[in-house]
DNA sequence: ATACATACC
DNA sequence: TACTGGTATGTAT
């Protein structure tokens, strides 16, 4: 990554309470009510009023009455909110008609080529043109919003947050105003710290950007390079400056549907809820045109833990014939399941259906009795109950009749016609396709319950240093913090680190840290303390002694699990008992 | 390539 | 009674 950039100027944008101000402005008598948009089991957005009662978005409904009980609950309307968030793009699309936007009340604009070309880049001119992007707003749709400006897309969006509802926040671009900023802010402001890990740096005794970089050399040897160049970075107010992506379009990744219900056990439930949504995701993908090669299947079971399991095809598939199919492969491959209370069925490695004439796809399969026989371990996940019980047992005659309900091909769709001279090839070659597909996935499994025939040779994988232009986000680390010293105790891994803190000193940090040292006036070498420090921790030469120090973070992190554990059991916060499943 | 975890709205 | 749903992406294996 290149040094601190402060000459481009990002707006962050940010609807008030969205679709709470989308119904507000649609019947005005709800204008002093307390609102909640949402439903008994949860809430999506709220107006300022219920959020005066502590009635907060993510919250369950049945709560926020308790809190707040002439709450008015309002059924989401999407369609209407999708129609406002486009108004409000169209708006933002002059100032930069690159915008990024987030969900469906938020964007990101550079800002930095209007206020060029229209002579006010200054701070003046930042300043009124996000003034008048917010009248505009007003003005047309009848709603308020908030902006931050800044120099990056990180500190736009931290600032966008500071003057809310209706307000805007400017941040001068001028890195000693920032770091004196970034400074006394909580690690958790940064957009990328979550919930888990502000719990793993409050492990380390960092809860401020100050304390993180400060503790750069734990958190250098407790974090990957990556998250550790990310939480660094970010902490010194470093983010990303240029677009994510170079023209228009958005190339989406994966597509999804899912669904949450009481929970069901019996295999014929699941391949029903399965069929559901093989039909419910090829109507997306006909509507985004698109198909894919890899398949998801995920379950939420009832103790909210998740599973999923997933496989990549040699050809495309876009239809819920296929959809299906494959599906049950992967519903079998997990068979048999706990009770689950949600489905899911994602595509993924997409592309897009029009553009794509050469390239294998999938046939239009049939789907034949011989798929729907009950593999191996009972027509229950975990019940020993018998299946003329409970709302379950009639399932086969109702999967008929869903699946013969939405079962349709493609090219029966008329908005779609076109897709078909485009993107299908012959029928003979479509037959082949599908049991290359079938073939690929029966050798998948066997391998799998078999073990494979030959082993592997082991990649070495190296470092991931650059930073991702579009990261958000520190992932994973399974709840505790992964103490890498393994990684460190090779002389060369070592040798390599030191020179890559060296580096990262001198060629990224080292204006940041520099002012930032200037500022806390602590030290009296920023590269010399942070080297030392390295070399003190790398000392630790017995391996023993860095999980010992990852066991004492992981039992803090677990007592305080325990403590909240008790609270949420004891009543606190007025979640009965009972909420909790098993 | 697969499975899972985290984050954001 | 009752704690979402959709998308993206890092990490481990």
């Amino acid at each position: 990554m290149k040094e601190r950039e402060v000459r481009r100027t990002w707006m962050h944008i940010d609807m008030d309470m969205f679709y709470a101000a989308v119904e507000i402005r649609d019947n005005p008598s709800l204008k002093k009510k307390p609102v909640a948009v949402g439903d008994n089991t949860m809430i999506t957005t709220t107006n300022y009023i219920a959020r005066k009662y502590g009635v907060k978005s993510a919250m369950p409904g049945f709560i926020g009455r308790k809190l707040c009980p002439h709450l008015v609950f309002i059924k989401p309307n999407y369609p209407k909110y999708r129609q406002a968030s486009d108004q409000f793009k169209r708006i933002l699309a002059i100032y930069d008609p690159k915008l990024e936007s987030v969900g469906l009340d938020e964007a990101n604009l550079d800002l930095t080529d209007y206020l060029v070309d229209n002579k006010m880049d200054n701070d003046l001119g930042k300043i009124f043109i996000a003034q008048k992007i917010r009248e505009q707003i007003f003005m047309d749709m009848g709603m308020t919003a908030s902006a931050g400006i800044a120099c990056n897309k990180m500190l736009a969006k931290i600032c966008s947050e500071l003057n809310k509802p209706n307000g805007q926040t400017y941040m001068y671009n001028d890195e000693v105003e920032i770091l004196k900023f970034m400074m006394d802010l909580p690690v958790r402001k940064i957009p990328g710290v979550g919930k888990v890990n502000e719990h793993i740096l409050s492990g380390l005794n960092i809860y401020s950007c100050k304390d993180l970089v400060e503790k750069a050399t734990e958190v250098y040897v407790t974090f990957t390079e990556y998250a550790f160049q990310f939480l660094v970075k970010s902490a010194l107010g470093m983010a990303r400056v240029m677009h994510e992506k170079e023209e228009g379009v958005v190339a989406q990744r994966s597509m999804g549907v899912s669904c949450t219900f009481r929970p069901i056990h019996r295999y014929n439930q699941f391949r029903e809820k399965l069929f559901r949504l093989a039909a419910e995701l090829e109507s997306r993908a006909h509507q985004n045109k698109v198909m894919g090669k890899t398949l998801v299947l995920e379950f939420k079971s009832f103790k909210f833990e998740t599973k999923i399991k997933s496989m990549t095809f040699p050809h495309y598939l876009y239809s819920q014939n296929q959809f299906k199919k494959y599906g049950i492969l992967l519903l079998n491959q997990a068979w048999p399941i706990e009770a689950i209370r949600l489905m899911g069925l994602r595509l993924s490695n997409m592309r897009d259906r029009r553009k794509d004439k050469g390239v294998k796809v999938c046939p239009e399969v049939q789907i034949n009795d011989a798929d729907l026989i009950e593999p191996p371990g009972g027509p229950d996940g975990n019940q020993q109950e018998t299946q003329d019980q409970g709302d379950g047992g009639n399932n086969q005659e109702e999967d008929k009749i869903v699946f013969s309900d939405t079962m349709h091909h493609p090219s029966n769709d008329q908005n779609n016609a076109n897709l078909d001279d485009e993107g299908i090839e012959d029928p003979e070659i479509e037959q082949k396709h599908d049991e290359e597909n079938m073939k690929h996935a029966k050798e998948k499994l066997f391998k799998q319950k078999y073990g494979p025939g030959e082993k592997k040779k082991k990649k070495i994988k190296g470092e991931k240093e650059i930073l991702s232009e579009n990261s958000r986000s520190i992932q994973s680390w399974n709840n505790v913090p992964r103490f890498h010293m393994d990684k460190i105790m090779g002389k060369s891994e070592k040798e390599k680190r030191q020179e890559r803190v060296q580096k990262i000193l001198k060629k990224q940090n080292q204006r940041g840290i520099e002012s930032f040292m200037n500022e806390s006036d602590k030290y009296l070498s920023k590269s010399d303390h942070f080297v030392k420090q390295f070399e003190e921790l790398s000392k630790i030469k017995n391996k023993n002694d860095g999980i010992n120090n990852c066991r004492q973070i992981r039992n803090k992190l677990k007592k305080k699990e325990e403590r909240q554990q008790k609270d949420i059991d004891s009543g606190m916060f007025g979640v009965p008992k009972s909420f909790k499943p098993i």
